[in-house]
DNA sequence: GTACGCGATTTGATCGCTCCAATACAGCCC
DNA sequence: GGGCTGTATTGGAGCGATCAAATCGCGTAC
C-alpha cells in the first residue's frame, strides 16, 4: 500500500509471478487471455506505471534521443531549427521516446557530449541538424555504431578519395528539404504572373545550402531560355541579414531593374521588401497603376512568422513531416539493433528522404507590374 | 577489459572496495588523501564514468529538469520562450542537470505529463512557462512536493477566498521580469528626447502581462504631469499582431497624432513602425526636417530577432539572468529535499526574483522630431 | 589490560526491472 | 500409461550504483 505501485506488488494483487506482469506489458502474445485481462485490471487499479531507470538498467536502453540546441543563430531565421524541435518533440513522445537538450560551443565539443551523454545516460539516438562538409560529428557517430539521422543532406563529395571510406561514413540516414524544388516553384510562381527578370538574392557561393537553393533558381530560369551571361548578372551573393538584403536590392534595381526578387532567406528578402516598397512608395498590397512604379515581387526562404507577419511570401520546409520521417528513420535503426550488436554493414540506400517545400503566397508576390 | 567499466572493475584495479570508489566520486572527504589519488588515477586511465540509470535507481534522482515546450507561438514573439530554453539548458548542463523536453495541448495535458514523467522517469524538477490566473499546473505540482519555478509571476490575487489555500499555493518559487520598469524605461527615454505625447500600443485589458506593461507607461507619464484623461485617449489596447499595430498607429497618427509608441509587444512595435514611416515617407534613420513629417519613434518589446535586423527599439529581457536565476531557485529546493522528506512548510519568501530589462536603442527611437 | 572512540574501509542488502533456464500442465500419439 | 510437444508460468540471477551497518586499525582513557 505504501509507497508507488512496483511489478512485484502488482503481481501479488493479481495473484501471478512478476514476469507475467511484465510479460502483459512487454509480450502480451505470451500470456493467456484471461490472465492478461486480470493482470491489466490490477494494473488500471492501481495505477502502475514501469519504472524507466530500473528498465534501462537491464535493456540498456533509455527510449530518449539527444538533441544539440544550436547556439541561438541570430537572425530572423534559426527559428527553422525551433519549430524543427517542436515538431520532433511531439512526434517522439507519441512514440514512446522522449527529447533530451543539449548545448556545446562547437562540433568538437558536441561530440563529447555524445560520448557523456552515451557513457552516463545511454541515449538511444541522436538527431544532428545543421550538417557540413567534412563533418566529424557523423564520422564519430557511425564509427561506434550509435543510431542518428540528420537533418541536411551530408554535403560531402559522393565519392571521396577512393578508398570509399567517406562514401560509407556518409552512407547514413538523413532527411532533408529539396532547396532547388523550393526556388524552382518560386520562379516558375512569378513567371506565371508574368514575370520574366527574376533576380536571385542568395548568399555568397560557398555555403551548400545557398548554392542548392541557387540552382533551382539557375534551372528554372534557364530552362525558360535566359542566357548565361544574363543570370550572371541577375545573380547576387550577400551575407545574411536585413541591411544586406536591402542594399543588394536596391543595387539590383538601379542597374537592372528586375520585376522580382527570389531570396535565400526570409531576411534577406525582408530587407529586399523594404527596399523595393521605399523606393516606389507602394506598400505590399497597394493598389496597382500602370507599369513604372510598381513595386517587384519578393519571395523569401523558410516562412518564419515575420514573413507570415508582414505579408511576405515564402518557401516553406514541411518540418512537421520531416520530424516526423526523421523519427521513422531513427526508429528504424533501434528496432533493428540489440544492444550488443553491430550494425549491420551494408544499409539499404533508402534511408534518405528529400521533401518538397511548398510556396506560401502572400502580397508580396501577387501583384505584377 | 571487455565492457564498459564499472565501479566494481575501477575498484578491482585500485585494489579497494566498490564503495571506497563511490566515496571518492561523491563523498572525498571520507577518503583518505593517497588513496584518493591512487583511485582517481584509475578512474582517469580506464575513463570511468558512474551509470546514471544505476545511480537513479538507488537515489531516486535523474538530475533531469522537464520543460514543456509551448505549441509554438506562432507571432514575432514566441521566440523569447525558445531564447529562455537555450539559457535554460546551457545553465543546467554547467550544474550538472539536463533538461527534457515534452508537449501537452493543455494545462491538463500537462499535468498528465508531469505525473506520467514522475512516475517513469523520476523528473526532479520542473520549469513552467505561460502561467496564468488559476493556474492549476502550480497547484498540482505544489500539493504533491515537487520542485518547481515558474518564468513569469504568479497573477492571481494575493488573498483568494480567505482560507488561505490559494495564497499558500501560490507562494512557489518564480521568475519574471519586471514588464511596467521595462515601459517606464522607455517612457523616460523616450521623454529624454524631449518626446511628450506618448502613446501606448498594447493588448486588450485583461491579460496580466499586459496589464503591467502598461501600468508601466502610465506611472511615468503621469508622474510626468499628464493627465488621466489625456492618458486614456493615448492608450489603446487591440490583438497582437502586426496588421494590428499598424490599424491602431494610423488612427491614433490621425485623432491624436503622438509623437512616439511604446508597444506592448515587436509585433504591434513593428506594425506601428511600418504605418509611421510609410505616413510620412521617411525611413528610420532618415534625416530630420523642421517638425511635420518627421515620423514618430517607436518602442517595441522582447527585443526579437526582428527588431535587431529592422532598427527598432526594443525592451530586452534579461533571458540569461533569467535562466540563471531560476535554476538557482530550483537547486535550492532540490539540496533541501531527500526523496522522502515532505517539503517544508514555511518556505522563505525571497524564492521570488523579480528582474529589470534593459533598453536596446536603435534608431526607431534615436531621432525626434 | 580492557574498554572506548574515531576515522577509513569493507560487506551485505536493495532499488525495479528483464533475461534466462527451469517447471508445471495440457493435449496428443503410439 | 509413458513419452513427447508446445504453451503458460515461475523463480533465480544480475544490471550498476548507493545506503546502512559491520569491520578493522590504532590511539587514548580508565
Amino acid at each position: 500500500m505504501d509507497g508507488r505501485p512496483t511489478l512485484q506488488s502488482v503481481a501479488d494483487r493479481a495473484s501471478v509471478s512478476r514476469q507475467t506482469v511484465s510479460n502483459v506489458l512487454n509480450a502480451p502474445h505470451l500470456v493467456r487471455p484471461e490472465t492478461l485481462d486480470r493482470v491489466r485490471s490490477v494494473i488500471d487499479e492501481v495505477g502502475y506505471r514501469p519504472h524507466g531507470a530500473a528498465r534501462q538498467l537491464r535493456t540498456r536502453r533509455s527510449q530518449v534521443i539527444g538533441l544539440r540546441l544550436q547556439p541561438s543563430a541570430d537572425g530572423v531565421n534559426g527559428a527553422v531549427l525551433d519549430r524543427f524541435m517542436h515538431a520532433l518533440t511531439e512526434q517522439a513522445q507519441v512514440r514512446g521516446y522522449r527529447i533530451m537538450l543539449f548545448t556545446a560551443p562547437d562540433d568538437h565539443g558536441e561530440i563529447a557530449q555524445y560520448s557523456e551523454l552515451l557513457d552516463t545516460l545511454e541515449l538511444d539516438a541522436f538527431v544532428l541538424t545543421s550538417t557540413h562538409r567534412g563533418d566529424a560529428r557523423t564520422r564519430w557517430l557511425a564509427d561506434r555504431g550509435v543510431p542518428f539521422v540528420t537533418f541536411g543532406r551530408p554535403w560531402d563529395p559522393p565519392d571521396g578519395d577512393g578508398d570509399g571510406t567517406d562514401a560509407v561514413a556518409s552512407r547514413h540516414a538523413w532527411v532533408d528539404v529539396d532547396g532547388a524544388h523550393g526556388t524552382r516553384t518560386a520562379v516558375e510562381h512569378l513567371q506565371g504572373l508574368g514575370h520574366s527578370r527574376i533576380a536571385f538574392l542568395g548568399w555568397p557561393v560557398g555555403s551548400d545550402v545557398g548554392d542548392d537553393r541557387r540552382a533551382g533558381w539557375r534551372r528554372a530560369m534557364r530552362a525558360s531560355g535566359v542566357a548565361d551571361h544574363e543570370l550572371d548578372a541577375l545573380d547576387v551573393g550577400v551575407e545574411d541579414g536585413v541591411a544586406n538584403g536591402g542594399q543588394a536590392a536596391r543595387r539590383l534595381m538601379d542597374l537592372l531593374a528586375p520585376t522580382a526578387f527570389v531570396c535565400a532567406s526570409d531576411s534577406l528578402a525582408l530587407g529586399a521588401l523594404a527596399a523595393t516598397r521605399s523606393v516606389t512608395g507602394s506598400g505590399p498590397g497597394s493598389t496597382i497603376d500602370g507599369a513604372v512604379g510598381v513595386a517587384p515581387a519578393v519571395i523569401g526562404f523558410d516562412d518564419t512568422p515575420v514573413a507570415r507577419a508582414v505579408g511576405l511570401s515564402s518557401v516553406a520546409q514541411p518540418l512537421t513531416e520531416a520530424a516526423g520521417q526523421a523519427l521513422a528513420l531513427l526508429l528504424d535503426q533501434l528496432s533493428g539493433q540489440r544492444p550488443g550488436d553491430e550494425p549491420p554493414l551494408d544499409l539499404p540506400d533508402d534511408r534518405h528522404v528529400l521533401l518538397c517545400p511548398s510556396l506560401a503566397i502572400r502580397s508580396s508576390s501577387r501583384i505584377h507590374g
